[in-house]
DNA sequence: TATATTTATCGTAATATTGCAATATATAAA
DNA sequence: TTTATATATTGCAATATTACGATAAATATA
């Protein structure tokens, strides 16, 4: 079928997933990265940087926004899009207590 | 196309991204807490765990063992599946260091 | 207003993912 | 060897994702 049943999961468990989702597109991972590495907003060039046309890139900066990853002013007749601190500490809370769980579990069975 | 360029991408971007996109469906994300909960080897119950048909447990099962994080062992009739926590604890190095790439960066324009 | 510039959206083709029925494979037990 | 049990694989249908050309929308400038 190729959709996910999300009302057999957990809200969480369909939070992780929806995160990682978004960071399993290499594309959105270097616009992070991008982000990240110039420390301030990014307008435009993101289309240079990465490689990809500009419907490529608006698209996947649509997703980064949708989840609330990134956000964006209009400036001129460009976007300024920077990272939503907030929002991204909070992301990384959830990976982080998804991810930590090895540190409760001892046994080493196989 | 669909086709992620991976070429286009760094080698660690890749991996990131190989990392989120199996995290990235909450199926996935349920068999890892399974795994972690119940903490020892799981032979089986799988199935009555998540909910999904058996052919789609057992490919997601492989998708998570192809990337390295669980490792499956033949018990008899049955396989018994545990965290791989070497692996595991790499794949969380390089995760983290992508999610903490906010801790340098100290500014707030938008 | 007309033009240039930048970003978003639409439409569509190519590919990937997901899910499961049917079936194959492998091992244990009778 | 036959039967039962557990898991893997195959094949296929439904859906999602990705990429980009064409175009629209929005704003700045001449």
């Amino acid at each position: 079928m190729g959709l996910a049943k999300s009302e057999m999961f957990t809200d969480k468990q369909n939070l992780i997933s929806s995160y990682a989702k978004v960071f399993g597109h290499p594309a959105r991972v270097a616009i992070l990265e991008h982000l990240f590495a110039i420390n301030s907003c990014i307008c435009g060039d993101l289309v240079d940087v990465i490689g990809l046309a500009q419907p490529t890139i608006s698209q996947h900066l649509k997703e980064l926004k949708n989840i609330g990853l990134i956000k964006g002013n209009v400036e001129g007749t460009s976007v300024c899009y920077c990272i939503h601190k907030e929002n991204w500490t909070a992301m990384k809370a959830t990976i982080n207590k998804f991810l930590d769980q090895d540190i409760n579990c001892n046994t080493d069975c196989c």
